[in-house]
DNA sequence: GACATTACTGACCATACGGTCAAGGTTTTT
DNA sequence: AAAAACCTTGACCGTATGGTCAGTAATGTC
């Protein structure tokens, strides 16, 4: 039997596990730079010496790990979105509303909170008319949706909620809890305030 | 006395008015033009050659009545600023809060469809940091959004509403209300439609 | 109708941009 | 230790970008 090196292993799991790239590796840090850069700029005003800056890393060095800023963008996104749907979290009819649409809160206002640019590249790549992102808003986004909104109206029809549209009902939860993350510079301005506390990890 | 012509007079309105350009006028033209431009890709994603094309005119033709880029940026975000408060909403403590919330919440909104370009541009401008509306935000939006609070304050202490945050409250209408400006793709692409009906404005 | 002012535009410029390349390191494999 | 694979980088390239300019047309004034 042959015997495989630690680093031969690391490499085999990093491949098969499609691409993704190693959390301390030099792809993963340039991902978290171009999140950056993409999130505040947005694609087209997004420069790759900037990227490269951010990484602390001479431009030819990005271009070797990621062929084109277009690229390199797809993939910063592609990361946002993975990570999203890990956490696509169970409800069913059973649930208690009260508390799953409390979890439901929680949950995006800490991802809001934990990532900003992440939520502000998405506001950057809607805002654009998501050019990127149409095929994903279309199936499983589109999906997940309905499948809240189903056990939505489950409640709405077993008398434990009000009635409301379903899906107005996430959108607004989706827009309050973005909101603390894309406009945190206005928020912060007019509470005339240096940083939120952070009342959402306090209680997880 | 001297005759002034008619032109004359409409020259000297347009001057005295602070240099506000005339609604039909050609720099209102570019104006329309650079604010979709500017809302879609933010200040360092516009180009000044595409703002050209939406204005149909040749490029130099957009620098001879904005000198650079930077200003053309800062007259098309003055003249949203400036849109947004003459839409000043007068509200005391004898008002009806249910009315007048309602009345506030269709006005955002209604800004918000008639306009979508002018929410995307501040939210860009937001999302970036506010580079150019920091002291805006620290002096007259700050000290509107502080009398709202103390309006809503009053009604709390009248027992007229049940306990809020007041600032949060306003967070939540102007973050729920501008959604669907910001994130209209989503949407709609969510709800599987093509364009969203005009329910606000069938009711003014 | 002569003068002045304002408005327009094709051709151009310096720089910044995304991207490449060849040459040299470093690490891994055999 | 040699070969192979991978990584790093200064120098460079073609093009796109914001901006300019000289010349021209239109408009307004007396």
């Amino acid at each position: 039997m042959k015997i495989i090196s630690a680093s031969r292993i690391i490499h085999m799991v990093n491949k098969t596990h499609r691409e993704l790239p190693a959390p301390g590796s030099i792809k993963a840090h340039i991902l978290v730079a171009a999140k950056a850069e993409f999130a505040q700029y947005g694609f087209e005003g997004a420069r790759m010496q900037r990227v490269a800056d951010r990484a602390a890393l001479p431009k030819p060095n990005i271009h070797y790990h990621f062929k084109s800023k277009q690229q390199l963008y797809l993939a910063v996104l592609e990361r946002i979105i993975e990570s999203w749907n890990l956490a696509f979290d169970q409800v069913s009819e059973a649930s208690d509303p009260a508390e799953a649409l409390e979890a439901f809160i929680r949950q995006k206002l800490r991802q809001a909170q934990q990532d900003p640019a992440a939520s502000r590249l998405f506001a950057n790549e809607m805002i654009q008319g998501a050019p990127n992102l149409k095929h994903y808003l279309n199936t499983s986004m589109r999906a997940w949706v309905q499948d809240r909104a189903k056990v939505i109206k489950q409640w709405m029809q077993a008398g434990k909620i009000q009635n409301v549209d379903p899906e107005r009902l996430i959108f607004l939860i989706w827009s309050a809890t973005q909101h603390y993350a894309d406009f945190q510079v206005q928020a912060l301005s007019l509470l005339n305030r240096a940083e939120f506390d952070d009342p959402v990890l306090t209680e997880t």
